[in-house]
DNA sequence: TTGCAGCTCGGGCAAATTTCCCAAGCCGGA
DNA sequence: TCCGGCTTGGGAAATTTGCCCGAGCTGCAA
């Protein structure tokens, strides 16, 4: 890992959207001791990447299509421990936060916060230390003190990744294309979640997954 | 209006993320002939802003919390029907599509787009063109739909009615009960909304019928 | 160490639904 | 009158659902 103090903090940019990279990029850069290394538009190129370039910190966005963002959490902090990751996206469920701290995330801010706090939390996280932004924190402090969590804490993480993904428009068979499973094994995902949250039809599910926060409409 | 060829073109910028504003703010910035003179954060503000700055181009993405993006648009463009609005989201379901050009945008660009794309769109827009990203052409390509009237202005009474109860979360049974209709029926109301609107799962229907405003959320 | 529990992944198979194509009655407009 | 549209449903093939099952894996606890 570089000298902070002395080289700045080096950033590896992973999400799918190139004009939304383009835009990180230059709002990381206007800080003066940020710098963005490299950038990858898919979980299956960040760890090469982040092999390449050994940034301090990778910004990743976790709602990418294709595998999991989680999965590139786990790929990247199995084979480097040491490696920073400060998970940056539209979501705010309590489950996904949890989900990505227990992957091995060092912090989670959403992209509602201030610019101001992003770039803080990635210098927190260069630090070493474990950042979140404010509404994050308050979402994980309610979760804590109510006693019957979110319909989507009964599901798994895949459980979800599907139920997001199913919400968003996508068939069966796209889902297993992106996941890499076979369509049965997503048909049984999707009937499982149905049984679990209690929905009676898919646009009950999709209605649920809107007002868990997990599908913006 | 301003002159477009001796001051540059004008533009507002309407997305919920203010990370993601100020990120497409560089960017745009740096082309030289593109100035952001406005930001909002909801389809609220929008207006407010559009009429205090009368920009050249609304860059607006639809997949906004609360109120509809295309609620923004068409409240724009009934006030100001000279208003080029330009949707930027991720989103790129044919339906969506649709919805936003017939609601008044004037153009249609995914995330997925290249930045190049994106400003060259901002200035087609500008010029009173169409545009679209190349995803978007394919998509609507495929589509093959025609090009008049709203999705809901496709269907009939009878139609809506049904896909209102279904996007609510009622069964077809549920409904064929509520209209005193066979289930069959209800069934082939179903496929034909489909058909009609171009969307592909359920999801996507309940989505459609959300963003139209025919269900709440 | 063993064992249990829970997640993940998929096969199987009957029942149900969806997907299309079709027909007929009704009604309003040219 | 005829055309076109909405509404209502049948039929048959294709697909999905509902539910049950087992197997591999991981973490955790005794």
């Amino acid at each position: 890992m570089n000298d902070v103090a002395a080289t700045g903090i080096s950033v590896l940019l992973v999400d799918d959207h190139p004009i939304v990279r383009q835009g990180y990029r230059r709002v990381l850069e206007s800080q003066g001791d940020l710098h963005v290394v490299a950038e990858a538009d898919n979980a299956a190129d960040a760890y090469g990447a982040f092999k390449a370039h050994d940034p301090d910190v990778v910004v990743l966005d976790i709602s990418m299509p294709g595998a999991s963002g989680l999965e590139a959490i786990r790929n990247i902090r199995a084979r480097s421990p040491r490696a920073r990751i400060l998970v940056f996206t539209m979501h705010n469920e309590a489950v996904l936060v949890k989900a990505a701290f227990s992957a091995g995330a060092s912090g989670f801010v959403t992209k509602s916060s201030e610019p101001s706090a992003v770039v803080n939390a990635i210098r927190s996280v260069a630090r070493g230390e474990r950042a979140m932004s404010d509404d994050i924190a308050h979402i994980l402090a309610e979760d804590s003190l109510s006693p019957t969590g979110s319909v989507l804490d009964q599901l798994g993480e895949r459980e979800i990744e599907i139920l997001r993904q199913f919400a968003g428009g996508a068939t069966t068979e796209e889902i297993a294309t992106h996941l890499n499973l076979s369509v049965k094994t997503v048909q049984n995902y999707h009937y499982l979640i149905k049984t679990k949250t209690g929905a009676r039809t898919d646009a009950q599910l999709v209605r649920l997954a809107a007002t868990c926060g997990l599908t913006k409409i």
